[in-house]
DNA sequence: ACAAAAGTGTTCCTCATACACCCATGT
DNA sequence: ACATGGGTGTATGAGGAACACTTTTGT
């Protein structure tokens, strides 16, 4: 018994203040016309991480920026009526700012908020729910925040994050003394903003840890 | 282009404070006669999770108790000599108490402790890594610690699955506390054991929180 | 002068840790 | 009597939540 293998990204970025993620509008049958996860079959001799890459970087020219961690595989007969299609979903957070090609299968390619989504194809709603509930959990534990932030950025530009991708409001003030004090969160570059509304603030870059030690945990999520 | 699909469980246990992993004998080619973790392919109509199901139930004769879940997809070119296999892994964390069944392609299975293993057949390593410290991590926010107990435990037997997943001593004072005190985690059942040395203890049963608010930190974890 | 955002200090409370102490059983 | 494990009480310290307050810019 065979069966065809696919990778589906949900790609997830900070647009206006909203969590967004790439949809694509399909050109082919099924589900034709109907908005869907960018995706596509693995190549005979590629890996599946390499696939999820190359998917990556046919939608939005970006390499090696962000974050890409494999998510989870869906394989319930009869997800894709041209038979069996098994899928490994990725999750890609992007710093805002790639402007989407289309092309391949797709007809068009958007950032779409993911409050108030169409129903998408195949199974898609459900990837997307897992792929949005990980990237929530992992805002907890780990620096991941900073995947949507440029090289660069401000202690509040990474709390808007936190509050888009929670969509929760954080003190501003326990905010900074949390992300600046936790070790290896982010690292102070010395340089500062300008130009922008109220007291310049200090830009930092990503930094080293892999875990947050405390973690910083989401309100509700307690009790 | 098409793939051949399988599943592999990482099935844990506790057995003799220690934890294990169950492992068979490979009786076919490829790794003939090498140890690996049990698995198979999917049938042509069989969901992703029901395989696996079905691969647990095969091994072990149990059904619906414990917990099972998915762990991770491998698909490497080139990981299995055959051809292109994708293996989706699935994490099952038992009781002990169950008799491996030898049968279908594995000469004998046997549960083996994790620590000095022999070296695996395929990129089971890899997989059982992940599979161990994916464990790991969920006894901390979650109380899929009791799946490796029996229906009915005392807080004892519940720290004991905590000490030997995370190969760490926890006091006994504090850890009853916590896990009596924290909402869900334990049910009372108002029984006690008799028999053991030292005083009886209550039983517990598995309650019905499935997050651990506020969670129970590994040790070593915080700094 | 005022608004706006950055950043600091302080208080209160929850919870983790360490450990003294008591309880109820088997030997 | 004593060992063994179950279970409670309490002091100390780290960290989260709330918020008063100061700093530094643009308008």
């Amino acid at each position: 018994m065979t069966f065809a293998v696919t990778v589906d990204l949900v790609m997830l970025t900070i647009r206006d203040g909203a969590l967004c993620v790439l949809l694509v509008r399909r050109a082919i049958p099924p589900h034709l016309g109907a908005p869907a996860l960018p995706g596509g079959f693995v190549l005979p001799d590629e890996d599946l991480a390499a696939a999820a890459e190359r998917e990556l970087a046919e939608e939005t020219g970006m390499t090696a920026t962000g974050h890409l961690e494999q998510l989870a595989s869906y394989g319930t007969p009869g997800r894709d009526p041209r038979g069996r299609v098994v899928t490994v979903a990725y999750l890609a957070l992007l710093p805002d700012a790639p402007v989407p090609h289309a092309g391949g299968d797709a007809a068009g390619a958007d950032w779409m908020p993911v409050r108030a989504l169409p129903p998408l194809a195949f199974d898609h709603d459900r990837i997307l729910a897992d792929g949005i509930e990980r990237a929530r959990a992992k805002l907890e534990y780990t620096p991941l925040a900073a995947a949507f932030c440029p090289p660069q950025f401000t202690i509040g530009e990474l709390r808007q994050v936190y509050e888009a991708v929670w969509d929760t409001r954080l003190d501003p003030r326990n905010f900074h003394r949390k992300a600046t004090s936790t070790d290896g969160f982010v690292a102070p570059t010395g340089l500062s903003t300008t130009g922008e509304r109220g007291r310049p603030a200090q830009l930092f870059s990503r930094g080293t840890a892999t875990v947050l030690h405390p973690p910083l945990l989401r309100p509700s999520a307690g009790r």
